[in-house]
DNA sequence: AGCCTTTAGTCAAGCTAATTGACGATATAG
DNA sequence: CTATATCGTCAATTAGCTTGACTAAAGGCT
C-alpha cells in the first residue's frame, strides 16, 4: 500500500534512532575533547566503558565488546600508547594479561562519567523528566534479546 | 558525587540509543540481504534515502548526507557499477549531473521501506502502540536543532 | 613423562568508509 | 573578459575494523 510515489525518505523509525544516537555522539566528543579526552570520543573510547576498575583480561574485553581479539588488541595499544591503560601480565597464568587503567585513565573515567550526565540533562530539558524516563525504558526494552515469543 | 569506584557502565542514554540503532542496523541489513539488494544495508545504501524519484543533484545529496562530495561520489559510484541508479547531465548548466535511479533503484526502495514497515511493526509489538509513538516522538524531538534556548 | 587440543595473545595484510588535497571545467559577478 | 566561486573528478591517506597465519602456554589424556 502506501503509494510509493515519493517515498517516506527520512520517516522512519531507524532514522530517527540515526539522528539522535549521531547528536548525542556529536555532543559527547566535543566535550571530551574540552576536557582534554579526545581519545575517549574515538572508537577505542566505547572499548574502556568494559574495563572495571581491578583491571579485566584482554580476553573478558573481547567477550564484552563483541569485537575481534585483533581489533581490541589495536586499541588497546593505542589505549596503553596514550598511557590511559596498561597491560600486566597474569602470575596465575601466562598467557593472560590483564588490563588496567592508569591514573590517567581513571581521571578520563571520571570526567567522561560526568559528562554523559550532563547530557542527559540536557536531553531531559529538552524532553521533560517524565518522557525522558519514558524513552530511556522504551529503549531498554528494545534492547533486550527478543528471541522467543511464544 | 556518585561514588565512582564502580563507573555506572553502561547506564547512560547514549549506550541505549547505541544498542537499539545497532540491532535496528542489523535486523535491516539481515532483511534487505533476503530481498537480495545487499548494498543497501551497507554504507551507500544510506545514500539512496537522500534520492527522489525525479533525481537530484549530485551538490544536494552532499548537503543532504552530510558527507563530503568526494565520499558521495565515491558511493555513488558503487551504486551506479551495480545498475542502481545512473547519473545524467544537466543540460542547462555542464557542471552539475542528476542522480536519478533505475528500474533496479526503485524495486530496491520499494522493498527498503516496506522492511523499515516490518522493522517498525516488530517495534510496535514489543512496545505497545502508544508507547512506540512516544518513542518516536521523543526522538524527532531530540532531532531538531535546539540551537537558541533564550 | 609425552602428545593433542584449546585458549590467549600477537603479527601481518587487506577491506570499507570516509577523509584531505589537488585539479579541470564551467558559471557567474564585477 | 578576467576573477572568483561552484561542481565534479582523481589520487592518496586515515580510521576502524576484518580474516589468516602464528607463538606460547595450559590442561586433558594415555
Amino acid at each position: 500500500m502506501t503509494d510509493p510515489n515519493e517515498p517516506e525518505l527520512l520517516e522512519h523509525i531507524g532514522w530517527r534512532l540515526h539522528v539522535v544516537f549521531q547528536r548525542w555522539k556529536t555532543l559527547f566528543a566535543q566535550k571530551m575533547v574540552e576536557q582534554g579526552c579526545p581519545w575517549i570520543a574515538e572508537a577505542r573510547g566505547e572499548l574502556i566503558q568494559h574495563i572495571s576498575r581491578k583491571g579485566v583480561g584482554q580476553n573478558v574485553l573481547v567477550e564484552r565488546s563483541g569485537l575481534t581479539k585483533q581489533a581490541v588488541q589495536q586499541h588497546l595499544d593505542a589505549l596503553a600508547a596514550d598511557g590511559v591503560i596498561e597491560r600486566v601480565s597474569d602470575p596465575k597464568d601466562a598467557r593472560k594479561k590483564r588490563v588496567l587503567f592508569t591514573d590517567k585513565g581513571i581521571d578520563s573515567l571520571h570526567r567522561a562519567n560526568a559528562v554523559k550526565r550532563e547530557i542527559e540533562s540536557e536531553f531531559i530539558e529538552l524532553l521533560g523528566k517524565k518522557e525522558f524516563a519514558q524513552l530511556s525504558k522504551a529503549l531498554q526494552r528494545l534492547s533486550d534479546p527478543p528471541r522467543a515469543q511464544g
